[in-house]
DNA sequence: TGAGACCACCGAGGAAACTG
DNA sequence: CAGTTTCCTCGGTGGTCTCA
């Protein structure tokens, strides 16, 4: 495809030079159309050359070769992002430019930038670039500045963008100086960071062949359409808060760095890290593990920080989660204004310690010594409760079964229990038994999963 | 606020299976 | 064989999430 559209363009400028000929043309234009197809051939030629480029040695500060977190020809199409296919030059393209007249070869040592735009809402119903940031691999802002779009502004999106109407009021620099800087700026090798980068593309109007999508690369939701904010990620994957001004919008040296500073930070893992449709496992669900995961403060480079220039007080005291946070105390919130019976065996009930004091209304709930117990006494609450929570332990007690046939006889007694709280229930009302596994802390060996049953006495509707 | 992408849900319509 | 039910596909719609 590649060897076409360098070939489709070839033919274009035969055609334009035997024009040229007949005086169509003058002699500037036709000198632009060679460069520009120097710049396609070399654009095309590495590009293309992406994959074939062996594990050779990798950057000292990279557990792997970040050229294979470049994006490929393919995924150029499929993510947007503009490319000099034949014809570009009179179509939706035609007022692009390449960040250099001639590319070379990307590599393991090739420098990466952090790119940001913000862009404000003009009169012809388009977004156009209002204020660019580039930074370099030390995260330090080697280019910011603000640009005067062409056409009128008809909303600043100073909650999005942080560009106000004062803001543009003095600036001159459009956005072909804003090209040529950055033809500038960026070596022929140079690989591009940024989150959705495809968009900044489009609003500062530049092809360029190497480029790293940090939204791209990290994929937490197990979904291959869901990208995660740079927001989400960086607070992740990196401890930090950004995009955190309110209606002060966004810096884009900030979200520069943040997805400079992400693509550095998975580079420290391997290929596979953040992604969960690579495989990637999340540590645990718990809070702990996670946060070990993530940078610690004392690691972290100097981010440029807006808000942490204001106030250093508001910024990043809060840990990073993880995106998997335990959710039961959730699920108990939303069912604060039922009837809401538990009962559970002691060991279950410190499950719910931390709980309960979010609570407003606390539920009915009985602790019991085992599970014998909790299904005697689950008989005498469900008569009266339209939702119980019947909670016991028997991952476990089942994982430590010696043989089929006692893991079968366990099952069976199970089975009569849950039988006659069945029967004792009032119709219309829904039980839920929760049988807990062992944790994820403790060794690979003891791991005994969970599971959870949930009965509804007469359905209220036709299935 | 607006555009774009994706996904879940729902209803319509048609084909196939079932029933009397 | 006719009527009913079930299943499947398709398209529209609304919700969510991203970007600025």
């Amino acid at each position: 495809m590649m060897e076409a559209a360098s070939r489709g363009w070839e033919d274009g400028v035969t055609r334009t030079q035997r024009a040229s000929t007949l005086g169509d043309i003058d002699a500037l234009k036709l000198s632009n159309v060679l460069t520009t197809n120097i710049a396609t051939s070399s654009f095309f030629k590495n590009l293309s050359k992406l994959d074939s480029n062996p594990d050779d040695d990798i950057h000292p500060d990279d557990k792997f070769n970040r050229l294979k977190l470049l994006l490929k020809p393919d995924e150029f199409v499929k993510l947007g992002y503009p490319l000099p296919m034949p014809g570009f030059k009179g179509g939706r393209y035609k007022d692009f430019v390449f960040t250099s007249d001639n590319y070379k070869e990307v590599t393991s040592r090739s420098p990466m930038f952090g790119m940001d735009c913000e862009m404000c809402l003009t009169s012809i119903n388009k977004l156009e670039l209002a204020s660019i940031s580039v930074v370099n691999e030390k995260l330090e802002c080697i280019y910011h500045t603000l640009v005067l779009p062409y056409n009128k502004v008809v909303n600043y999106l100073t909650k999005f963008s942080g560009i106000t109407k004062d803001m543009l009021q003095t600036v001159t620099k459009r956005l072909e100086n804003v090209q040529k800087d950055l033809q500038k700026l960026l070596p022929p090798d140079a690989i591009l960071v940024g989150h959705g980068l495809c968009n900044d593309f489009n609003a500062t109007k530049i092809m360029h062949p190497y480029v790293i999508d940090s939204a791209e690369i990290y994929k937490v939701s197990g979904r291959h359409s869901k990208t995660s904010s740079l927001k989400t990620l960086s607070k992740m994957f990196l401890n930090l808060k950004i995009q955190i001004y309110g209606s002060g919008g966004h810096d884009p040296t900030e979200d520069a760095s943040a997805s400079l500073q992400l693509v550095q930070w998975k580079l420290k893992h391997d290929e596979t890290y953040g992604n969960m449709l690579m495989g990637w496992v999340p540590p645990t669900d718990s809070y702990y593990d996670w946060e070990k995961m993530c940078p610690s403060k004392s690691d972290e480079k100097a981010v440029d920080s807006k808000q942490e220039r204001k106030d250093s007080s508001k910024i990043s005291t809060e840990k990073a989660i993880g995106p998997f946070r335990r959710t039961d105390k959730y699920i108990f919130q939303e069912l604060e204004h039922c009837n809401l019976a538990v009962i559970t065996t002691a060991r279950c009930f410190k499950n719910y310690l931390p709980i309960l004091p979010t609570l407003s209304n606390i539920p009915l709930m009985e602790v019991l010594s085992g599970n014998k117990q909790v299904s005697q006494r689950a008989r005498d609450f469900v008569p009266n409760s339209r939702l119980t929570f019947i909670h016991m332990e028997m991952g476990i007690k089942l994982s430590q079964c010696p043989n089929k046939a006692t893991r079968h006889r366990q099952l069976r007694k199970l089975d009569k229990r849950l039988h006659r709280i069945h029967k004792a229930a009032i119709p219309k009302s829904i039980h839920v038994y929760v049988f807990s596994g062992s944790s994820l802390n403790v060794p690979f060996e003891k791991h005994s999963n969970g599971f959870v049953l949930v009965g509804i006495k007469d359905l209220p509707f036709k299935t």
